[in-house]
DNA sequence: GTTAGCACTCTGACTGTGAGAGTGCTAATT
DNA sequence: AATTAGCACTCTCACAGTCAGAGTGCTAAC
């Protein structure tokens, strides 16, 4: 344990590494928050300090950068999170209420505001029930032997395939099809549906397939889909001068195999979970922080939000917006595709 | 006009500086490609390449750069368009086969096969009809008074948003109204859906202007949607080694904005279009070259790909691929989505 | 426990230097 | 008349040296 002033001289020294990006120096910090000491006291206590790991040094004569055992200590016994001011608030949700109700509207909004906000990379995933129901199917023809294959599944999900026929079918035959499959799978999942002992013809088994292949891709993608705003931000900072970790951090994050990035499923099932620098399994993020929240109905339909950047981000407001806009997206799933409706 | 020789010498400068991206002096040029004549008499030439304006000279003792009009006289005269290997093609098209059937995923897999093979960044946009036609509408209930209205429009393209009813309303109502929307309003467009003369409920009314707000808000889009892929390819490339370029570039592409940038509107009906430099209108694309081909059916559904890299890129290689996967494009669109079926 | 003082260290900006690559011009050669 | 050898000149780039500035760690005094 730390004491009382140490803590109070990390919690300084993170605020302002934070700012300015410089690596902090004893006389600096006691100008810059007139502190009752002197700076020879307060490069003691950074020795200390560093000595027990939660500052490091560059170089023998350079002010001190917190480490990511600092910052882990930071986020969890010094910082206060300060809830978000109502302004802010306010306009976040201005902006989803003037959004249109597309499911995949709101979750590029999400990462688009919550980008802005924190001045990172934002994550957030398009969200997933466990496993998906089919509410409705629609064939429409498109050639004698081709027709659209739409889905329906609960929770507002729509998909789309075109479906080749082994021989040409006419419009008629088309909504028998239909009719029949749709009162036979009606709110089965893709298992239910291997399973079932409905009879069908050749044909209906045909589009039968096509429909359970479909759902069991749309189950197994779990939260592979994702929308991705302000790599730019992130490039920005000053700890990204040389053009070399851009090329990183960009190769990562463009292939968008965000998943393996993500603890997505180690995340803790409710709040937010910080990830910082090497606490993070891949090598390519030793130098970032992640933070990230699930939404949704826990167990029902889910996603998750999160914010990617240097590990000198500033914690508080990142965490209290990550919080605030994961809870706005349950409450927006909740409203217009609650359980009880899915 | 330029001589057979000088044309001969800028073909061989721009080859080298592409393969390099060192200005290319006069002793290097003639080692390289055991020229007949000593590297004197290509410095004469040089100079006269120079005063005509096709290459120039970052300072005095440096070797040549090819300049915008020097790109294109070579684009225009010099060069010759190779057809692409027959492996390559194979290769591409054999990835679009692999591909699902979704529009949406040829579209991207377009711009990512693109930006491969050229090393460059791509961008292909969604195929648009000019004006949409309603082949069908669904409306699946989700609430007492919300339900998920799904249109199916003319070439298999699917809209989706969640409707809320002023009332609560059932599932019999919901199917009424369906069957009586599709019957009236089946192959018109949003114009002439607002025109109709059909009599309809209060409900109906309701319902038929979420479909004609939907359908508009499609045939606005113009190029809006497109896919972009490769933006790393293009940093990599040496005169990006400031990061300042890197952002700006970013800062362009992020922003979906492209249309403001790709000259969609100017790009030849048929056949591909090269914009140099400072042929670009942006400021921004003045040191970027665009290669750019529209796809699909002229007059009907059209969407356009591009290829997006500095102006040093190897324009035979890019433009024959471009062609070559806009016409895989307009074939692909051909056979699922043809005029007669849509 | 705190502080003043001081020697020491490392960075970063600036300067100077020399090799290397390339040019442009002139005079000689074919 | 076209080509070429020769040469002075220019500019860049990499490298080393210098120096002010910021910061440290230690010691001795308060």
């Amino acid at each position: 344990m730390l004491t009382e002033r140490r803590a109070q001289l990390l919690s300084l020294i993170i605020g302002e590494y934070v700012d300015t990006a410089t690596p902090v120096g004893s006389d600096a910090i006691v100008r810059r928050f007139e502190l009752p000491f002197s700076s020879a006291t307060i490069r003691n206590e950074m020795a200390r300090l560093e000595e027990e790991g939660y500052v490091s040094h560059p170089h023998t004569s350079a002010g001190r950068v917190p480490s990511d055992k600092g910052y882990r200590y930071y986020v969890e016994a010094l910082m206060q999170e300060r809830d978000l001011p109502n302004e802010v608030k306010q306009t976040i949700r201005h902006q989803f209420h003037q959004a249109g109700r597309e499911e995949d509207e709101w979750v590029h909004l999400a990462a688009a505001v919550l980008a802005r906000a924190v001045e990172n990379a934002a994550v957030v995933t398009v969200p997933r029930t466990t496993e998906s129901r089919l509410k409705r199917l629609e064939l429409v023809g498109i050639q004698d032997n081709a027709s659209l294959l739409v889905l329906v599944l609960q929770q507002a999900r729509v998909k789309q395939q075109v479906l080749i026929f082994p021989e040409a079918i006419e419009q008629d035959d088309l909504t028998a099809i239909t009719n029949h499959l749709n009162s036979a799978f009606r709110n089965l999942t893709a298992g239910e549906i291997s399973r079932s002992s409905a009879q069908l013809t050749q044909m209906e088994w045909h589009v039968a397939n096509a429909v359970r292949d479909i759902m069991q891709a749309s189950d197994r993608g779990g939260f592979d889909e994702a929308y991705l705003e302000g790599v730019r931000n992130v490039m920005q900072k000053p700890e990204f001068a040389t053009s070399d970790k851009m090329l990183n951090l960009l190769d990562v994050l463009e292939q968008r195999n965000l998943t393996r990035l993500i603890p997505f499923r180690e995340i803790s099932a409710d709040g937010v979970t910080v990830m910082i620098g090497a606490e993070n399994e891949e090598d390519v993020m030793r130098e970032y922080s992640i933070v990230v929240s699930p939404y949704g109905v826990p167990g029902g339909i889910t996603g998750a939000v999160a914010v990617v950047g240097p590990t000198r981000m500033h914690y508080p407001r990142t965490i209290s917006t990550v919080r605030f806009v994961s809870e706005l997206m349950s409450e927006m799933l909740a409203t217009y595709y609650d359980e009880g409706g899915g």
